[in-house]
DNA sequence: AGAGCTACTTCAAGCGATTTAGTTGGCCTA
DNA sequence: TAGGCCAACTAAATCGCTTGAAGTAGCTCT
């Protein structure tokens, strides 16, 4: 069906029965396919036709199970109510909670999606587009997905790296984000903060790092270079899970003999990688160091210790995104350019006060961090 | 679009460049239609096109973009190259590895996909089938999701409670896992053991609960019903996720003041939840208690403790689905009915060595895992 | 020179709907 | 009784493509 597919009829079923056509109904009722048309697809002319056969028509309908052929219909009305999801991965918590709040949405206004995840593939980044408008898409959404050029339907994009005129931008307000955080760790007493960055290549990655870097600077806090991580390269980062990745950046952390006494990861799942690490070299979370993690995914209740994060309304943020696209799609020019969504700080058991605030710095702080 | 759509014009959008027909490019090349089409789409005609000719042809469409109308194609091949994926949920961990398996095969075939979360809704299961042939779907993948009635496409089902004829089932070999799982914890020592039972409706849940009940039994354990408990009534369960569900199934299970030194938890998340529910009641794992999770979901490597798992290939489940289903769908009717997948015991963190041996169901053992 | 090939290319119908521009017949009015 | 109007319906074009049947032009063959 796409151009890719050359033209091929040897798919076979078992039993196909043939369907119900608008021509088959008319013919069964004794009227035109034009007047029929006009009642089953509630033309404007349906009122025309008189009450009493509007009704016979409804019910041969029904009786004859009469569906209309959304691809013949296509061809005049050029709507086909369906729009495509792009995300990097559908198997992340952060793409799939987001994912269940836009078909949530758009299942209640009958439209279907179509999913592409990319994996960060360059071709799939490319082409993708043009096939899903192949696919009559009405409106796309692009969750962390770059985008550098114009396209004939609405955009709404969850995250920075897509671009494009007139595109929606739905994104977390990091500023507040970060200083509900920092301010939360500082007043555990930590000083001596890690932070991991978020790979290369995704949407929040340069705006969260931003602006954490700018409130630790308002808070007086020096961030050393080496308490930083890179959570990876893009698209390379994509191979590997979140959580791997922040396992690998903890590691890469901890090579570093440089002392924090608190992290703060990308997301959640860097977080649960990172505390996995940090257990493994013996470092007990919170005790030894605090951990911060960022979205709230439903996991983030269950681990243990709880874990403490910023919480970004996934479902929610999804949801918006959907509304949004078919408020746009429905021709609605005046939404706005950014909605800005506000985080929320929600204190769970992975962070604590300072438990070196009294020997600071101190030698034995040091080593009761990096035993192994 | 579909029938519950009334024809309606209005969508709007900013910028919609007509599209180069056929015919235009047609008339461009001053060639009929006819000529195009056939090198276009690769009929078999094509070759009576003289070399020269179709070369011009190609260099024409891709100067001019052309994309052929895959709607106004169908109406001729009625072959959409879509097929649909029906889960309860998108967003759990569970279904997200399979889709993603799901996906790596499809988009390899350039086929795309509708996805739908019913959440176990009673309309949704009995209209979606409908709404998605409407659609144009070649085929379907159910997740754990009920049918009982015939579908003119064919069908894979991931799980148990897909009825309808000519369905091709994956399985995963319960009776095998079961052996893996009581087998372990038997060498481990372990005798009282607790069983989360899979919430009601689920596709694998009697299966596998069958059979590890005859397991046990040929084990010589009995598994005494207090030490047993439902994750849950479908749907209803369906409104929360498994780990809450899991969660709220081990509380139960310790107010019942049974005591157990292992659990077996339905999946990976129930386990999640379970684990955290022993933490919360000073039980610790595996000191105290043993878990064994099923899945070997991603998460499962970086939780604390790692947990012991039996592992289903979930990704490589998804692949096969979609596989099978292309099969299916290009009319290979030696498709098994049955394809059975083995499970593979992964030993991590959660089992240990039963310490309550030496004093097996002494009250000291007894106190030990029930303190608050 | 006419028949028969071969190599290319086109005509025109049709897929299943929507939609524009009518037609039909009854009734009312002047 | 002609003209107009209205309610109720329809013929035919069209959307963008595929496809079976039908040309056409140039060559060879006898």
């Amino acid at each position: 069906m796409s151009p890719r597919h050359p033209v091929d009829n040897s798919a076979h079923t078992v039993h196909k029965p043939a369907r119900t056509t608008l021509k088959t109904l008319a013919n069964h009722l004794e009227l035109s396919p034009t007047t029929v048309s006009f009642v089953i697809s509630g033309s404007p002319f349906a009122e025309t036709i008189a009450k009493s056969t509007r009704e016979r028509i409804w019910a041969a309908a029904e009786k004859l199970n009469y569906r209309p052929n959304v691809f013949a219909r296509y061809l005049h009305t050029k709507r086909t109510y369906s729009v495509a999801v792009l995300v990097p991965d559908v198997g992340d918590e952060y793409s799939a909670a987001l994912i269940g709040g836009i078909e949530n949405c758009l299942s209640k206004k009958g439209f279907f999606y179509f999913v592409v995840s990319h994996r960060g593939a360059p071709d799939l980044l490319r082409m993708s587009p043009d096939t899903l408008l192949d696919r009559g898409v009405e409106g796309m959404i692009f969750i962390n997905t770059p985008l550098n050029r114009a396209l004939p339907v609405p955009i709404v994009a969850i995250c920075d790296i897509t671009e494009g005129p007139g595109i929606t931008r739905i994104k977390i307000d990091n500023g507040k984000a970060a200083t509900l955080a920092v301010d939360h760790l500082l007043e555990l007493g930590h000083r001596d903060i890690a932070v991991l960055k978020g790979p290369e290549g995704n949407g929040d990655t340069d705006d969260r790092w931003g602006q954490f870097h700018k409130t630790f600077q308002r808070r007086g806090i020096k961030i050393r270079p080496e308490n930083t991580v890179h959570l990876g390269v893009y698209p390379a980062c994509n191979e590997k899970t979140m959580a791997e990745n922040g396992y690998d950046a903890a590691q890469k952390l901890l090579e570093r003999k440089r002392m924090f006494t608190a992290l703060v990861a990308f997301n959640d799942a860097s977080a649960m990688g990172a505390i996995r690490a940090l257990s493994d070299a013996g470092l007990r979370v919170p005790e030894d160091v605090s951990v911060m993690g960022f979205d709230d995914i439903p996991q983030s209740l269950f681990t243990v210790p709880r874990l403490t994060t910023i919480r970004q309304p996934l479902s929610y943020m999804g949801e918006l995104a959907a509304n949004t696209l078919l408020e746009k799609i429905s021709g609605n020019n005046g939404v706005p350019k950014i909605l800005k969504i506000q985080p929320e700080l929600v204190v769970r058991e992975t962070t604590a006060p300072n438990s070196h605030l009294s020997h600071k710095n101190s030698a034995a702080g040091k080593t009761s961090r990096r035993s192994r």
